[in-house]
DNA sequence: ATTGCTGCAAACGATTTGCATGAGG
DNA sequence: CCTCATGCAAATCGTTTGCAGCAAT
């Protein structure tokens, strides 16, 4: 119960260090090798909240060393995606997005269709539709998406009503 | 009871007056024209079953009459989802598909990541989902996507536990 | 030394738009 | 007649790949 600012940064900090042993784990399985760059991009992957586009990364690695292209980033996230540190978000506007997966509980995105704003909410029944709906037709199911899309409280107040 | 056959056809007969007409309609109200195009791609689009691409509706269009071009059709689904003729059917893939919604029960579907294939199943805790977390978060909740991905009983069988 | 990594530029593929021509109201 | 629809070709835009030189094992 100390300060949750200092508890918010250990975390973090534990969380690089397990991210990097993960990463190094499965680059040593496939008989890849490490670098520099790719482990520049993890710390500032981790660094971020909510998700990002490949653009995104790109941009705030770009701030931390200019030399690093975006090919490298994208092809960072990918195998980040490979070993389980990161997950695509599907928002379905024609951008890729990851996020964070290490130790990360199950959760869903609402988007706001007016401003691209998302919050996140956690809704148990989901990975039991799953589970059940996996059963009922003799398929495993591995994962799913789900989102909602709709008006968030300060779009539907700036536009009231009808158009 | 009655034939099953007949039954289906009178229906699908039925539903495809009640789309020209909420097209009619929906052209009317926005000042736009009809035209034979849009009248072929509607009914051939009626005609479908499942989900069609772009592409897909394209070529079942053009045996139909060959004259009509790629951007027709596209803009006809477009037309279509407007005036909630069609829905789109998010794979993720990078293609976008579409179905026709026209008294369409809520439902979605598993997907099977080794041979594509898909099977619609209904699941009505998921619209519950929806209103909860909207009211939760004062968002107007608009719709969603929901889709299950895995791995169906036949590929799972060809591919013996590991790969 | 060998093999993977990087970063650029170019390829890709589905989607979207500009425009001259043709049809609907 | 005026406006919208059409179909072609070209533009777009995010993603993905080929390749020559560099770096890690």
């Amino acid at each position: 119960m100390a300060g949750k600012r200092v508890d918010d940064q250990e975390d973090s900090r534990a969380a690089l260090g397990e991210a990097k042993r993960i990463l190094r784990e499965h680059l040593a399985r496939l008989g890849l090798k490490q670098s520099a760059q790719r482990d520049a991009v993890l710390c500032i992957f981790m660094r971020t909240r909510e998700h990002v586009s490949t653009e995104d990364l790109y941009s705030l690695v770009k701030t931390h060393d200019p030399a690093i292209g975006y090919t490298t980033v994208y092809r960072a996230l990918k195998l980040f995606a490979q070993c389980g540190l990161a997950s695509e978000v599907e928002f379905h506007d024609g951008v890729a997005r990851y996020e964070h997966s290490l130790n990360r509980r199950t959760h869903h995105h609402m988007v706001c269709t007016q401003c691209g704003g998302s919050i996140e909410f956690f809704a148990p029944e989901i990975d039991e539709v799953q589970q059940r709906i996996g059963r009922e037709f003799f398929f495993t199911p591995a994962r799913h998406t789900f989102q909602i899309y709709g008006t968030c409280e300060a779009c539907r107040e700036k536009e009231p009503s009808a158009g």
